[in-house]
DNA sequence: GAAATTTGTCTATTGATATAGACAACTATA
DNA sequence: TATAGTTGTCTATATCAATAGACAAATTTC
């Protein structure tokens, strides 16, 4: 994030647009091209860049569609204002509380559930045999109508009978726990990775193929240390940075 | 990470033989694919994926070009052992101690130095005026030969006058510190974020282009409180992951 | 030894990516 | 109004990416 000197790699598997609407991004997020103001000329960015100017333009038009410039005839290119959000992470995480004071509005939508047996990891995570029930939920947080993360999450079939209705109508994970006796829990471990998002959140998350999730793998406990939860989310890298504070 | 179905998306910036390297990558982080065992035949992937086999056979290249794969004509594709450090991180994140038990080895090798005036953003983090001088090290963590990060640090130039030589000799942020008074520091805050690495990290991290990099910015703080350190790491996504435990 | 399986190499074709140059359309400013 | 600066469109060309098919080379199995 912090301007260094970098060039443009070639015939990697990833195109030069790509790589330099990436770029930008960047650009936007550690200050180098301000929002609300116009971008260097498509020239300028391609000598910059050490590109041809049609590459540019193919870069800019991609970030164009993704709604973080818009670009006028004659006039310049210029970035519209859409702070990433910055996303607490640690002990006490809870998606709503996390992004308060950042959006107005935030809630978590049930994309579909099913039961399956669990598989070894999921087994492990829970503390429950392997090929058990578990019930799986897909579900998709939104902050002002705009799409923030993208998670998979899995909970004992037996303890948690029914919670995927309780999700449907509450949006909230905390408040569907409540439902089943859970007042308080923690996240006991989380790990975190990255990878180039695959279509199903390209969907979800309304990204450009080619796009870049944060992954974390968490699993969730009540205080006395019993596993009720694990999940899979996925962050668009885009717009989204994990924070974790201190004593969290 | 969790075997999800998912398919390959197409004329997106990202080739599709770079989309299939990363899936076989992930598939033998969460262990579809074991190590040291046989990867399914091309004909076999090209049909999972839904490619062709030439296709496969250009991820599979450039897993081999990595050090990932092995293929033997007649035989197969095999895995070749070569785990994801899981990285710790936390209030007490300390390099070397935090990989103890993965590798026999680590240490962070110096790159470079330089001392230069502090931007905003690292004046704001180290608490000294806009424009004051501050010593850069550019630093790589190697662990058993592998490099592992790839890190850029900023010290205030008047209170850690001389860390670069510290730092070449000793090979030892801790222990670098320690000349300086410090017995020892938490880390104050962290903030996380993924991007493709660029040229700069793609050399230093032994890396093929087009890879994925987790990003941390993080402030170190003696135990007063007073910030002595702000540090930009990447980490590449394919070989390390990032692990925060409860409680740290 | 023969057959089946698997990786390696070659040719050919199509579409996407990137470069190059020229000019039109629009905006702001002298 | 004229001029300079900027984005938009068009044509052309070369290279990369992906598909397709055929066959060679090496290994394992029967």
């Amino acid at each position: 994030m912090t301007g260094l000197a970098s060039s443009i790699e070639r015939r990697n598997g990833v195109s030069l647009w790509r790589q330099i609407a990436d770029r930008i991004l960047q650009g936007i997020a550690s200050g180098d091209f301000a929002e609300n103001a116009a971008l260097p000329p498509e020239v300028a960015l391609a000598e910059r860049y050490g590109v041809n100017r049609h590459t540019v333009r193919s870069a800019i038009a991609a970030l164009v569609q993704e709604g973080v410039l818009r670009a006028e005839q004659g006039r310049g290119t210029f970035v519209l204002s859409r702070k990433r959000l910055s996303y607490p992470i640690g002990a006490r995480t809870r998606f709503s509380t996390g992004l308060q004071g950042q959006t107005s509005e935030r809630h978590i939508a049930l994309l579909s559930s099913s039961t399956e047996p669990a598989g070894r990891r999921i087994a492990e995570a829970l503390g429950i045999a392997k090929g058990a029930a578990v019930i799986r939920l897909e579900t998709r947080g939104e902050a002002d109508g705009h799409a923030v993360s993208r998670a998979t999450t899995w909970f004992d079939a037996k303890r948690f009978a029914g919670i995927e209705a309780a999700m449907a109508e509450t949006g909230s994970i905390t408040a569907s726990l409540k439902r089943f006796g859970i007042n308080d829990y923690l996240r006991h471990s989380t790990v975190l990775s990255a990878r180039h998002a695959d279509a199903d959140d390209l969907a979800a998350l309304d990204l450009q193929p080619g796009a870049i999730v944060l992954v974390t793998v968490a699993v969730n406990v009540t205080l006395d240390g019993e596993p009720i939860q694990f999940a899979e989310s996925r962050f668009p890298a885009e717009r989204v940075e994990l924070k974790l504070s201190a004593g969290d």
